[in-house]
RNA sequence: CGAGGUGUGGCGCAGUUGGUAGCGCGCGUGGUUUGGGACCAUGAGGCCGCAGGUUCGAACCCUGUCACCUCGACCA
């Protein structure tokens, strides 16, 4: 009887079918709703709301580091997409066009942005005149639109939320500092915030940005073993510059093309979150960026003094955490369920009992253990109930990526990998497009990148025998 | 774009040999409850995805079409 109640909002078990659960959680949660444009979601308040604590956690280190935020036209003629031609090959297949504007049809059908190099190029060339203004570190948040076939909440959707920082740089030198600090940027925040492994490296050619010189990335690993890039940088040499024509008048008096950079980070990263911390009960989220990061249940709350005494605590404790109190009707026992299901770290129970003793219920949503807190002392002890709520999520996930990668030297131990055990498959690699082609064929593996940190797994590449120059990892990705 | 599947109140579903639509959850109202998804009473809500056709009669049969989901190929 009770258990035909739960079957009604239950979320599918994650390893009866792991699509279906995040399906389950992005929607139970709340995070976010299918529109009535195909592949286009909307992005509710309480999924809206994660994504601006991301937000305001990047926004204040781009700030830090010097970069200025700027607005850009979504529309771009297509004469402009057509000037840098590695990069119209890239996005062509994917951008939408508007042709008409009211009745008219356009002498120029102009693409919606799919990113903007192309656009920021343009406005670099036409204010750039001296290498006294650089360099000119800009980023903006807004929204693309890629015309892709199928689509998933937060993973892929035709539109999707991001930032894309286009930076441009004197020399080659400041350029490719520029990539990396920004791709360290990105670690920061994946580890020290979303409580999410990464591995820094470089993507192969075959995987590099359409137009880069280089692309750098943050790979994640998802709880089923399969990889989710969490941001990406790119270094763009001087292509760009040379294709859009933009130059400076250099400290010799000669003009001279800048060095370019682009890195962006998207809403894809909450479908990471969701994806590496979630559980059977629905969405855990890491306490930096959670909405609500502790919520208070009454219980019995129209006896005498609870209402009261939640209230009370909500005020006091609005200064330590993002707090919300829960007044509304439903049972205590449908709130604890609620809020695991929204992730929420902390949950704190008062009631009479409590009140009697001037204590209080504290319950961790990664462990579910229950922790008796005096009243006086949560001021000190909510914060740090926070912090090991986030490391035990670091813990754990770090945990199942161990688990999940395997190092293998020969082919047949690649392949028989692939396929019974999902994760990561750290090889050497000669660097040959054909060994990476051949991967995919034989084993259904793309590259996901050559990590920062090299190690020396053997001598030659498992793939055609020859000599190997670098570690990398495989996988499948999302 | 290939292969498969599904369209019936907000959600999940039932609907027999064709006879004009029902259940659970949710929602509204009143009351009793409250330490792991409470209970009673009462109420609102449905062009059966859309368009044709067959038939005295279609949610059901036929044709077409659209949308969505899953799996592949492509991507943050």
């Amino acid at each position: 009887m009770a258990n035909e109640k739960k079957m009604v909002e239950a979320i599918t078990p994650m390893d009866e079918d792991f699509a279906q659960w995040y399906t389950d959680v992005v929607l139970k949660a709340e995070l976010v709703d299918y529109s009535s444009t195909k592949g286009f979601t909307i992005l509710r308040p309480y999924g809206y709301a994660i994504w601006e604590q991301i937000q305001n956690l990047l926004d204040a280190r781009f700030k830090e580091t010097g970069h200025e935020n700027v607005a850009m036209p979504m529309l771009i003629p297509e004469s402009l997409l057509q000037k840098e031609k590695n990069h119209v090959n890239g996005f062509a297949p994917e951008v939408a066009w508007v042709t008409h504007g009211g009745s008219e049809e356009l002498e120029e059908r102009l693409c919606i942005r799919p990113t903007s190099e192309t656009v920021f190029c343009d406005h670099f060339s036409n204010v750039l005149q001296s290498y006294r203004e650089l360099p000119l570190l800009y980023n903006q948040w807004c929204s693309v639109v890629r015309w892709e076939k199928t689509t998933r909440p937060f993973l892929r959707t035709r539109e999707f939320w991001w930032q894309e920082g286009h930076t441009i740089h004197e020399t080659a030198e400041e350029a490719i500092a520029e990539t990396e600090l920004m791709l360290e940027i990105y670690a920061e925040l994946c580890e020290k915030h979303l409580m999410m492994p990464v591995i820094k490296g470089r993507k192969t050619e075959i995987e590099k940005f359409a137009g880069a010189q280089a692309t750098y990335t943050i790979e994640a690993m998802m709880h089923d073993g399969k990889a989710l890039q969490g941001g990406t940088s790119h270094y763009f040499g001087d292509g760009f510059s040379k294709a859009f024509d933009v130059t400076f008048t250099g400290r010799d008096n000669k003009l001279q093309y800048p060095f370019e950079t682009s890195w962006g980070a998207s809403t894809r990263l909450i479908g990471g979150i969701i994806m590496t911390h979630g559980d059977d009960s629905g969405l855990m989220l890491p306490p930096a960026v959670a909405p609500i990061q502790v919520v208070i249940i009454p219980v019995a709350q129209h006896k005498q003094g609870v209402l009261e005494a939640a209230r009370d605590l909500k005020n006091r404790l609005a200064k330590t955490a993002r707090v919300k109190l829960d007044t509304s009707d439903y049972s205590p026992g449908w709130k604890f369920s609620q809020y695991e299901m929204k992730g929420v770290p902390l949950r704190l129970e008062i009631g009479p009992k409590d009140i009697e003793q001037n204590q209080c219920v504290v319950v961790r949503r990664d462990t579910r253990e229950k922790v008796i807190v005096p009243l006086e002392q949560l001021e000190m002890r909510l914060p740090e109930l926070l912090q090991d709520v986030a490391e035990g999520m670091y813990r754990r996930a770090l945990e199942n990526r161990s688990n999940k990668t395997f190092t293998c030297t020969t082919m047949e131990d690649i392949i028989y990998t692939a396929q019974n055990k999902p994760g990561f498959i750290k090889t050497m690699w000669c660097g040959e497009d054909a060994c990476e082609e051949a991967m995919k064929e034989k084993a259904g593996l793309t590259s996901r990148c050559i990590p920062k940190e090299q190690e020396q797994i053997a001598d030659t590449c498992p793939i055609c025998g020859k000599k190997a120059k670098v570690a990398i990892y495989w996988g499948k990705q999302y």
